[in-house]
DNA sequence: CTGCGCCATGCAATCGATTACATTTATTTC
DNA sequence: GAAATAAATGTAATCGATTGCATGGCGCAG
């Protein structure tokens, strides 16, 4: 005879008192005696109870957690952001529900039932591809979306994003400061805002510095290693090749570096190379790669908390759009002219 | 005046039916006339109606979710195979929440929490130190359970796992093949298994082939890539070298290379170094990383696949322990002596 | 034509908690 | 010491779906 789990029900009969004393007990313990608190928490331990999430949220008209859309699982740039977003959500008591969008074709459709009230009580996306905004919306209100790194220009959501631009701008004043005047870029996939703030930031550093941007010079890419190697071939294949080259992330550096290599042209002896980004194998790398950090894990710290105040707030507790600074970390895949 | 989202009432009087067969329309189509269904279905895209998977959950009994424990979220190794779970979890319709077990020193009340039953349906274990089978249980049964990747030696759960000491076996295989004869191995965090189960594939192998197993050749390891560079200042310090190292990770391979090369020694032409994964930039690394491949994403489907057998069949649809192959992939960080 | 059985549907209990409102008990005030 | 007020607890409705049981309609066999 298998015994059911423990209910509220149970308890009460232990302690000899109602179930509204129970909850209350659990949920506002100032509302009652110090006394009955004590016994209360007594039948629990004596029970085993712990609280069923799915009745509470029923009745509470929430969920208890969080929802993270994810554009590519698998692409370890999300993951310390992830780890940021989950260690806030904890803290907050909050549960985190992840979703890869690319994968399983989220459609319209199903993010829909994500902001269903209840499902989740709030969304972060990582994906700035994503317009939940438009969403025929279902009659109520939807809960608080908060875009992380990514974001949609034609969207008028929170974000919390990095300064993209600047942090470009960064890593082509470092080339400029040591004697580059011909610098490339390595663009990231096409409709994507990163590429675009990142190009941005480049050219218009290159034009406060007086610099050409040479359309040859700019590589079309997609964020992955292979993108970097082929932008290789293209520079070997360029007649007037650029003394310095900055990628839109350090996986394209990367793969730039190494397709280089392979064709026996060492870095940074022939051209300085500058990644974005600051992933893990960046300081390890061969050469040590020049980057413009981003700290990830506090981004998604960041934009935890700014889903939390939301929820918690349900006001305007936090600007519309936080802009997280990047940083030049300075290695040896750059070097004078 | 803000309307609520529509319930299953609104579409049952919309419909003219009772709640009851809007209910069984849509859990159990062939139960109403085909007449009815239409109506039904026409109601709720009228209405605009989804249901709340709160309430169904509560009567259900279940939660539709699975819970998968990672050791730390930011690690990039977990990612891949956080995205083949949630693939398969998302095309079986079950949501994926997750819990960084390092990171919010999860405790094992809070597992007993998430394994209350009706939190969440299952649970995937990616970290081999955590023992739930060991959590004294409220009354009632635990949701069934899988280790992926990682497993416990004193846990009967059934777990998918790698051939982790057939690979390494590999390893050691190809570098006695290359004439290799004094080979070392960097080694994992301490007390994990796959450390233990590398390092036994690698000493069984040395054994079967006749070579030496060198106390100093063996260098402690946590699988960073910091724990590499120590590896390879202390091989540096070797009297006696081995001409080849396996590591039991990727990240080591990769930091052991680069503290070689700080130093001016190269690979492979000093000595070989084989990685253990196949991480995405053991392919792009200088020199490309000789490496044991493990499919992540596979084990990651692999391991819902059976968790959620279990689920649905209660039975014990799979076997206790699932092993997938490894497979050597020979790049340009190994060279015969 | 009557009776049996099946199909489609409705009624109402149920899942397990929370909470508005009612009631009892204790405390304060004059 | 009585009235007013505050504190503690209980009663029962409620959240929104699912589902056991009851019912009415219809077809078919005798």
């Amino acid at each position: 005879m298998t015994k059911a789990f423990p209910t509220i029900q149970d308890v009460a009969r232990v302690a000899k008192v109602s179930t509204a004393t129970v909850s209350r007990a659990l949920s506002y313990p100032e509302r009652v005696s110090k006394e009955t608190r004590r016994v209360v928490i007594d039948a629990i331990e004596r029970t085993g109870y712990t609280v069923n999430q799915t009745a509470r949220n029923l009745r509470r008209k929430q969920s208890g957690a969080i929802v993270v859309l994810v554009p590519n699982l698998g692409n370890p740039f999300f993951s310390k952001i992830l780890s940021g977003i989950e260690a806030t959500a904890s803290r907050a008591g909050l549960n985190v529900l992840i979703a890869d969008t690319r994968q399983a074709q989220v459609s319209h459709r199903q993010i829909g039932e994500y902001l269903h009230a209840n499902r989740a009580d709030g969304l972060i996306l990582l994906d700035g591809a994503l317009r939940p905004d438009l969403i025929p919306e279902a009659p109520g209100k939807r809960p608080p979306i908060v875009y992380c790194c990514e974001w949609n220009e034609y969207s008028d959501l929170p974000s919390v994003r990095f300064d993209n631009s600047g942090g470009a701008a960064l890593a082509v004043r470092h080339l400029y400061d040591l004697g580059h005047r011909r610098i490339g870029h390595i663009l990231g996939p096409e409709d994507n805002v990163l590429t675009k703030e990142r190009e941005h930031g480049v050219r218009a550093a290159l034009e406060a510095l007086g610099c050409e941007a040479r359309r040859d010079w700019f590589f079309d890419g997609d964020f992955s290693l292979a993108a970097g190697a082929r932008a290789a071939a293209q520079w070997l294949a360029l007649d007037e090749r650029p003394t310095a080259v900055t990628a839109a992330n350090d996986e394209m550096a990367c793969g730039f570096i190494s397709g280089l290599h392979r064709a026996g042209v060492a870095v940074p002896d022939a051209v300085s190379v500058v990644g974005f980004d600051d992933i893990d194998i960046a300081e390890q790398f061969i050469p040590a790669l020049t980057t413009v950090r981003q700290p990830r894990h506090e981004i998604g710290e960041s934009a935890a908390m700014a889903l939390i105040d939301r929820i918690r707030g349900g006001g305007e507790e936090t600007a519309e759009v936080k802009t997280l600074d990047a940083e030049l970390i300075v290695r040896t895949s750059t070097r004078a002219v």
